[in-house]
RNA sequence: GGCAGGGUAGCUCAGCUGGUUAGAGCACGGCACUCAUAAUGCCGGGGUCGCGGGUUCGAGUCCCGCCCCUGCUACCA
């Protein structure tokens, strides 16, 4: 049994969860679920980040103290989570005195291992006193903040800790041509690659105006002590979850899989490696830079974000048809656009009508011919070409092209698409008007029977509780959860009492 | 601006190293069937393959130019 620890980015406490946070987690969840039924030992991971200027302002602004207006978040988030059937196994908080106790640790073993690695620097810029904070050059207009035209900009200099980034150029570029799957998909590689043959400028890891946060664990020689800047916080946390420095933390450890958002795989496949590499620790596996939901061409953000609410999307068709309609819609490793037009249809489709019916029609077949009692019969062409697709499904489920979700369920559906097939070649309805093809009809349903349960198995990582619906109306033993992938070719549904339930995925009633 | 990817049926997209009538799903029209959530199956209509040149016996597929879209171009996270 292999370890399979995953990770999704932590999500800032900045705001209420929506669509975009939504995507990731149900994305990784997915693959928890997945790596579940191969058998895996799964620690899924997923957290929140809620150090940070804003928030400090933000509870500031409504008169709380930080760590109340975040205990709030985390509550909202963890709420949302359970609702979507996010498996997680650990949330992890950066204001968890484990986690501060781990980037303390981490950043002294860089100061003991690299020494060179870290350096006080005086950085000097624009700071926006609008803003609170430095502006690059490409935010200043007219020597303004963009931002706050009618404020000016202020040079200030600021003493801080820097990391040593551009030691690691060599390194990086070398970890990702070398190891081609540690950073996924090509064109997020792509674009590191480049990124690093530009040349890295080195990171900043502690601020002065920054107060709620880890104090850096070493004083300026001023005497002066920082906090711990947001990379040497947030991204640690991986690393944190699992105890280090204390305990049994390297069982764990390296993560095998971290699922982030490709606007922030820079800091996972640049900053993460380079910051383990100096404290010589084991990096992670991989890095997966999944795409973004897009409503009416942008993206979901803080900003943007109330334009779709979660609420109303998981009570449209239910939770398990909303993970279905993102991950089916929206390819994992580029964007997508979410409108209620697709989910709808997508919901008619491909839920209502070929999967829920077939699985309608087939249990409905088998409790009038057979009272209910699976009949055994010999495997027949659907088995045949059910195997092929489950090798389909794994090389789109399984890392080794990507973690390419949306056409594992493709592939799981052009099953689906022959179950419906087959039912109409066979017309069971004929065969059980002549006995003397009762073997026939045996045959046909025993195999229809068999490719449900393999359905809801494939189908499991992605809508949980519908298909363990599923699992019990086909009177299938234990939970689909509990399922293996490497028992599907011989799985035998000889004397399963059927029970036809509710539809497993109701129309509304249609006005006439 | 630089680098990368893309513009193919109403919608979402496949089309590898150039080759017979350009494909799939959804949507739409007709037929069949009746086990099923009026679901399913079969058949069909529908595309100047972004624009303009070029190479070639032959280009959606290669070359050049142009237009448009998206991503990356590092300290909000």
């Amino acid at each position: 049994m292999s370890t399979f620890f995953l990770t999704t980015a932590i999500d800032y406490a900045n705001g209420d969860p929506h669509v975009g946070h939504a995507y990731e987690k149900i994305g990784a969840d997915a693959i928890a679920r997945y790596r579940r039924l191969r058998g895996d030992d799964v620690h899924f991971l997923i957290g929140m980040d809620e150090h940070g200027q804003k928030v400090e302002q933000t509870a500031a602004q409504q008169g709380v103290t930080p760590q109340a207006l975040v205990d709030v978040l985390a509550d909202t988030f963890c709420t949302m989570w359970t609702r979507l059937g996010i498996s997680y196994d650990q949330f992890i908080r950066t204001t968890d005195p484990m986690h501060r106790e781990g980037v303390r640790a981490l950043i002294e073993r860089i100061f003991d291992r690299s020494p060179d690695d870290f350096y006080e620097q005086a950085y000097e810029g624009w700071y926006c006193v609008g803003c609170e904070s430095f502006k690059q050059d490409s935010e200043i207009v007219d020597g303004k903040c963009v931002l706050h035209p009618t404020r000016t900009l202020e040079r200030v200099q600021e003493r801080n800790w820097f990391f040593r980034l551009s030691r690691y150029e060599d390194f990086l570029r070398d970890l990702l041509t070398s190891r081609p799957q540690f950073l996924q998909p090509e064109s997020r590689r792509n674009e590191m690659l480049a990124l690093i043959d530009g040349g890295l400028e080195d990171v900043s890891a502690s601020r002065s105006r920054l107060k709620w946060g880890v104090p850096f664990p070493k004083p300026l020689s001023s005497g002066e002590v920082q906090t711990t800047y947001v990379w040497f916080d947030a991204l640690p946390n991986y690393l944190t979850a699992t105890g280090f420095p204390r305990g049994e933390w390297a069982d764990r450890w390296p993560a095998q899989l971290h699922v982030v958002g490709k606007d922030i795989t820079r800091f996972h496949s640049i900053i993460w490696p380079a910051m383990l590499q100096a404290a010589q620790l084991p990096l992670p596996e991989r890095v997966w830079g999944h795409g973004f939901v897009l409503l009416g061409g942008e993206r979901f953000s803080k900003s943007a974000g109330v334009r779709l609410d979660l609420d109303e999307a998981i009570g449209r068709f239910g939770a398990d048809a909303f993970r279905y309609f993102l991950l089916r819609e929206i390819p994992f490793d580029a964007d997508g656009s979410f409108s209620w037009e697709r989910f709808e249809e997508r919901y008619n489709a491909d839920l209502a009508n070929a999967w829920g019916n077939l699985a309608s029609r087939v249990i409905a077949m088998v409790e009038r011919y057979f009272d209910g009692v699976v009949p055994s019969g010999a495997r027949t062409q659907v088995d045949d070409e059910d195997a092929a697709e489950l090798r389909d499904y794994h090389a789109a489920m399984d890392g080794t092209r990507g973690f390419l979700l949306h056409e594992a369920l493709r592939v799981v559906w052009q099953s689906v698409v022959r179950g419906n097939e087959y039912v109409d070649r066979q017309a069971p309805w004929k065969l059980a008007k002549d006995p003397a093809l009762r073997g026939d009809l045996e045959t046909t349903l025993a195999s229809l029977i068999r490719q449900l349960a393999r359905q809801a198995v494939m189908l499991a990582p992605f809508m949980p509780n519908k298909t363990q619906e599923l699992w019990r109306q086909l009177g299938a033993p234990g939970q689909v959860s509990e399922q293996r992938f490497a028992a599907l070719p011989e799985l035998d549904a000889t004397g399963w009492k059927v029970a036809k339930g509710d539809p497993l995925f109701p129309k509304e009633a249609r006005e006439r």
